[in-house]
DNA sequence: TAACCGTGGAG
DNA sequence: TCTCCAAGGTT
């Protein structure tokens, strides 16, 4: 609970002077052109930091990159619908994280005049900007000496600092936190930040980091032990409860296939999918359960086809095993299900789906 | 606090 | 195939 007390023992005998100057040059010398680094534009250092959210730099790249075309400002975000922001954002995963940053931004829009706040107590408030995207944008974007406790910040001060905390707790962010009020830089706390960050992607990796190529080797106390591979302390998640599904692709005469949006909260929510439903063994036969559920969920005939492949589907907490038949269908859906529509081949591109429903369409396809 | 929320790549 | 990971946030 005394964290004060804490990380003062922690910062006893560090040269934080030191550190700092040599992480901050090596940065300025060794630091990677990313496209969010082109400017200082806080949206898009805002948009940066929020696909970042345990996404993969490469993974990233391209989606800013078109993100910020279709939607360059503030403005454009704030107008756009939701459909076309989850289509941006398709294949990305954490969909809330769109939604969210869609509407923080109409937020920012409306009762900021447009212009992202440059204080903690104002943007921490807004959806989907924690403690950790706060620090980011006002330090990057604003200059502000805020700390952005990462995974990567937590790895390399673990190590550096031989810190034997679980990182996987939420309570030890806030020791890191107080931490790095103390050593972080007040005239370049951007580039501490980031070069924290920088160094835990590049050199100070999770499984086997490059010391020798470390610009702040001598100032790490993991190193002089020769315990950098056994830090970070982070303890182990539960695993993966697996659901076996049933799924079809249904087309009637006139070439129309029918899609359903899923709900507005929870697992892929707002996203597209073609008609699934959870296994039920009672139910008889998938084919069988597939044909009666169509008709309860949608009030339609199909005739089932034939059964076209399995897909898995992983989430973090949960693993899909989805059975896929194919089949017709006649007459039209209830017309007050709006979350449900025919669409042609060509209509379908406009609609964001999950991963694994694309896939679906493309063993279809072949 | 711990569970929930995606995806693709590395080892 | 399996586990873990990646610039977290929300509930």
């Amino acid at each position: 609970m005394d964290n004060k007390q804490t990380q003062h023992e922690l910062l006893k005998g560090f040269e934080i002077d030191g550190f700092r100057n040599d992480l901050i040059n090596w940065f300025i010398q060794e630091q990677r052109d990313l496209p969010w680094r082109k400017d200082q534009d806080p949206y898009k250092v805002w948009v940066s930091e929020i696909m970042l959210q345990q996404t993969k730099v490469d993974t990233v790249i391209p989606y800013f990159n078109s993100f910020i075309e279709q939607f360059p400002n503030i403005e454009s975000l704030a107008n756009a619908a939701e459909d076309k922001v989850l289509k941006a954002w398709e294949g990305l995963g954490y969909y809330s994280r769109a939604r969210n940053l869609q509407s923080a931004v109409r937020e920012v829009y409306e009762s900021y005049g447009g212009v992202v706040p440059n204080n903690a107590a104002e943007i921490s408030t807004l959806k989907g900007v924690g403690p950790y995207t706060t620090g980011a944008i006002l330090s990057i974007a604003y200059g502000v000496p805020e700390p952005a406790v990462d995974g990567n910040v937590m790895r390399v001060l673990s190590r550096v600092l031989h810190i034997r905390e679980d990182i996987a707790k939420p309570k030890t962010r806030k020791l890191f936190e107080a931490v790095i009020r103390d050593m972080i830089s007040r005239d370049n706390p951007s580039f501490f930040n980031q070069g924290l960050m920088e160094l835990g992607a590049m050199v100070c990796t999770p499984t086997s980091p490059s010391c020798m190529l470390c610009p702040v080797q001598e100032h790490c106390r993991a190193f002089h032990e020769g315990v950098q591979r056994e830090l970070p302390i982070k303890s182990k998640k539960k695993s993966a409860k697996q659901v076996s599904l049933v799924a079809g692709i249904f087309k009637n005469e006139e070439g129309q296939y029918l899609i359903h949006k899923r709900p507005s909260e929870g697992l892929l929510a707002n996203l597209w999918v073609f008609p699934n439903f959870i296994k039920l063994d009672e139910l008889g036969t998938t084919k069988q359960q597939l044909e009666s559920l169509m008709k309860t969920e949608y009030g339609l005939d199909v005739e089932m086809g034939d059964y076209l492949c399995d897909i898995r589907h992983v989430f973090t907490h949960l693993v899909w095993d989805i059975n896929v038949y194919v089949g017709t269908f006649h007459g039209t859906p209830p017309a007050d299900r709006k979350d449900v529509v025919l669409v042609t081949e060509e209509e379908m591109l406009e609609y964001a789906f999950p991963v694994s429903h694309q896939n679906m369409w493309k063993e279809y396809k072949k």
